[in-house]
Parts: structure tokens; C-alpha cells; sequence
RNA sequence: GGGCGUGUGCCCGAGUGGUUAAAGGGGACGGGCUGUAAACCCGUUGGUUAUGCCUACCUAGGUUCGAAUCCUAGCGCGCCCA
């Protein structure tokens, strides 16, 4: 395989596990991909990363070029040798901190201006320069600028986030040089179906046109601005027309989902990659994902409970610790607690994809999809 | 033995006549977290036969229409003097 080459292995409905091709290894979907903001994902090393069989890692464009810098970065030898994670990873490119930080970020036809949340300094981005950092930081996918709109949002609101993210697509894409790293697009158009595909449309054409021009193509297609407060229904009202408009020789990342049983349906709907904070997030806060459904280990009810964490779960913080003792050290705000619930959440996720993907390489997703329907957890997340 | 100070809800602690079932912390209990400004945020926290009633600011008396707040005595604790 040639690098960003993209292997579809099967199909099970509408559900793919494919095998894509980087220099730092080949990954295989459905996939989860844990985050790692700030050059870690909170609280676990990249030997426990690997361990868990966690194959591509985020980071953050935002967040590393505010600090360390994108230079010093550069200067390390890249972000897998800065973080000592020799696995595939992917810089989100700020388009979420468009989103999250809104109050401190405007945007006009040439890029994004931010205020950092450092040190309160104007951060001035159009799009070519976000791929100069995003090509020092040197992760193997980088992610196109796009605006992640909030929900609710005027229609016309969203329409425009359409027209900035395409813009800033075809700029980011001409702007793309770096010959080990590939690059995402990004559709937005939020709730509404037509947006959505109007934004694929003119994905497809840059992409076309670049490729006419003896440029380069799109590595993925980013499903960016779902999960921002809306239903989990309104979402799928149309993800699956979503994801299957995006071409169907590369990989659908929807981005930052990491409920269970959205993974779950969204790759039924034929969705390839997620990332979220949620295990790593929940777990610093004392919650454990398990195959009953979510644990609140706050709970007095754990106090004495000397069983490990989830009987069915195979992870290193399910084999040596009891419920019992996490609750202790949740309670007590040892950072311990946070470490080993973030183990196992991330393990929850990694392994549920890893059986996703074992059931669409038998032809038996949809028994894998009512299996987890049926189950008690289901109903929980 | 004498002087001065102090005693508040599970804990610490504010309050020094009425708007006080009593600020603020902590603890306890519960909830939330979705391309990470989050080891964070939000509730509840005297009892009850509950738009009321009862019990409560060391104890017992007292002053007052009204006291956690003022007075007297006792008890506990702290510091200083002997």
C-alpha cells in the first residue's frame, strides 16, 4: 500500500471497515480516536496508549501553537517525537475552538482571528497560514480550518459557516504541500440535509479542481458541527444521508461523538472515525463507562463494593482494582482515580470499535448493532 | 487563685437586637460532561403528619414586643499573671 492509500476490507450494510496507509502505520476502521489536546491525552501515557490498542491519536492546532508553539514543535522533531507516539495522529485544526471560544473569536472571509486564552493576545489565522502550522506540528491528517456552528442556529447562520468552511477548504487544500500528511476536509450545514450536501458538493468540486490542476485531493471527509446540543435523534435525522453523499472510497470521520451508542448506530450509517473527549473527560470527573451502562463512582453505593469496575472488561484497571477503591480515590481527588478510569474508558470505546469492526468483517453487523440495542447499557448513553 | 478572651449547623467559620433555619468554605449526597479554557460545573444538605409546625447558635436563668446577638451564673477551651 502506498501512503493515504484507503483499502475498503468489507461492508456490512452500510457499515465499512477499511485499512488507510500513513507513515506512521496503516489504522483500521470503525475506530475511535482518543484526544490529546495538548500533546496528551489527559492522564495516560503513550505506553498505555498503545497497550489499549489505540491507533490514531488527536492534538490540537490551537491549543500547541498558543503553547508550545508550533516551532518548538518543529524543533522537537514533530509532535509524534514531542509526545513519544509513534502511531498514526491528527491535528483538529481550531475550527472547534471557533466554536467553543466563540466569545473571544471573529471570522471574516480571510480566516479567523482569535483572542488567546493564554495570555489574551490576537491570533490572526487565514487559512494558508494554519496549514504552515499545522505542517510543522506534523501530525499524519490535519484537518482543514472549517466553523463548527452552534445549535440552535438561524438557518442563514449555518449557511454561511457552509461558505467560510468551503472557502477555507479549497484554500487549505491549494496551501497543502507536505508530502507525509494528508489532509481532511470538513462538511458542515448542521441540521439541515440540504446544507449538508451542498457543503459535500463543494468539497467534491475543490477537490476536482485541485486534482485538474495536478493538485492534490482530500485524504477524509470530516463530518464536523453534530453533538453541539443537539438530540442524538435530530443528528440522525441525517447522518446516514450525510455520510454516504461523502465519497465512499475514504474515510468518514464524524467528529467529536464519543457516545457509545451513537458509535454505535453512526457506523451503521456507514461512519468510519470518531474522536471525543468524553471517556477521557468523564473519567477525570469520576465516571466510568461499563457494559451495564454508565457508573457515577461518587456513588455511595460503591463504597464497599470490592468487585472490579465492569466484571466483563479486560482492562488493566478491571483486572487490579475494585470499585471500591476507585471510589476512594475519586472521593479523595487522587489523581490515580483519574488515571484509571481514563484506562478504562478508553478502553470501553477502543474495544467496541475493535468488535464493530470484527462483526463488519464477518457480514454480521446488524446482529452486532441489535446486540448492543438490546443490551442494558444501550438505554444509558 | 486572678485577669483577659472565646464557645455558631457533621467540621471550620461569618454574623453582634428584628429582612436568620443562620453568609462563606469543607465534608456528605445526587446530577451533568461529546473535533478539551473542565482533576471541572450545577443542585441538595436540622426535623416533620410540610405554602404550616417543631427544634436550633455551650448550659441555666434574665432583659426585651422581639435574642445567636444584651445581662447574670455555671461549664469547656485559649493566652497572660500568681
Amino acid at each position: 500500500m502506498a501512503l493515504f492509500d484507503c483499502t475498503c476490507e468489507a461492508t456490512s450494510g452500510h457499515a465499512r471497515a477499511l485499512a488507510y496507509e500513513t507513515a506512521h502505520g496503516t489504522f483500521h476502521t470503525p475506530m475511535f480516536m482518543p484526544v490529546g489536546t495538548s500533546a496528551t491525552v489527559k492522564g495516560v501515557t503513550t505506553d498505555q496508549l498503545r497497550a489499549l490498542g489505540s491507533q490514531v491519536v488527536l492534538a490540537n492546532t490551537y491549543h500547541l501553537a498558543m503553547r508550545p508553539g508550533a516551532d518548538l514543535v518543529e524543533e522537537a522533531g514533530g509532535i509524534h517525537r514531542f509526545m513519544n507516539y509513534d502511531g498514526p495522529m491528527l491535528t483538529d485544526s481550531g475550527g472547534f475552538q471557533v466554536f467553543s471560544l466563540a466569545d473571544t473569536v471573529k471570522l471574516s472571509d480571510d480566516g479567523v482571528t482569535f483572542k488567546s486564552i493564554y495570555d489574551g493576545s490576537n491570533i490572526h489565522w487565514t487559512p494558508e497560514e494554519n496549514m504552515v502550522i499545522q505542517q510543522k506540528i506534523g501530525a499524519d491528517i490535519a484537518m482543514q480550518l472549517d466553523q463548527c456552528a452552534p445549535y440552535p442556529a438561524e438557518r442563514a447562520f449555518v449557511a454561511k459557516a457552509v461558505d467560510y468552511s468551503s472557502a477555507w477548504a479549497r484554500r487549505c487544500l491549494a496551501a497543502h504541500t507536505r508530502p507525509d500528511q494528508t489532509l481532511f476536509g470538513i462538511v458542515q450545514g448542521g441540521m439541515h440535509l440540504d446544507l449538508r450536501l451542498e457543503s459535500i458538493r463543494r468539497l467534491r468540486e475543490i477537490e476536482d479542481e485541485s486534482l485538474a490542476a495536478g493538485g492534490r485531493r482530500f485524504g477524509g471527509f470530516g463530518i464536523g458541527g453534530y453533538s453541539v446540543g443537539e438530540d442524538h435523534e435530530v443528528m440522525f435525522e441525517t447522518l446516514g444521508d450525510v455520510a454516504r453523499a461523502c465519497p465512499e472510497d475514504r474515510p468518514r470521520y464524524l467528529m467529536g461523538v464519543g457516545n457509545p451508542t451513537t458509535l454505535v448506530r453512526a457506523v451503521r450509517e456507514g461512519v468510519d472515525m470518531f474522536d471525543c473527549v468524553l471517556p477521557t473527560r468523564t473519567a477525570r470527573m469520576g465516571t466510568a463507562f461499563s457494559s451495564t451502562g454508565r457508573m457515577n463512582m461518587r456513588n455511595a453505593k460503591f463504597a464497599r463494593d470490592f468487585t472490579p469496575l465492569d466484571p466483563a472488561c479486560t482492562c488493566p484497571t478491571c483486572t487490579n482494582y475494585t470499585r471500591a477503591y476507585i471510589r476512594h480515590l475519586v472521593k479523595q481527588n487522587e489523581m490515580l482515580g483519574a488515571m484509571l478510569l481514563s484506562v478504562h474508558n478508553l478502553h470501553f470505546l477502543l474495544d467496541l470499535m475493535r468488535r464493530a469492526r470484527e462483526a463488519v468483517l464477518a457480514d454480521a453487523y446488524e446482529d452486532f448493532y441489535q446486540a448492543w440495542m438490546n443490551s442494558p447499557a444501550a438505554a444509558d448513553y
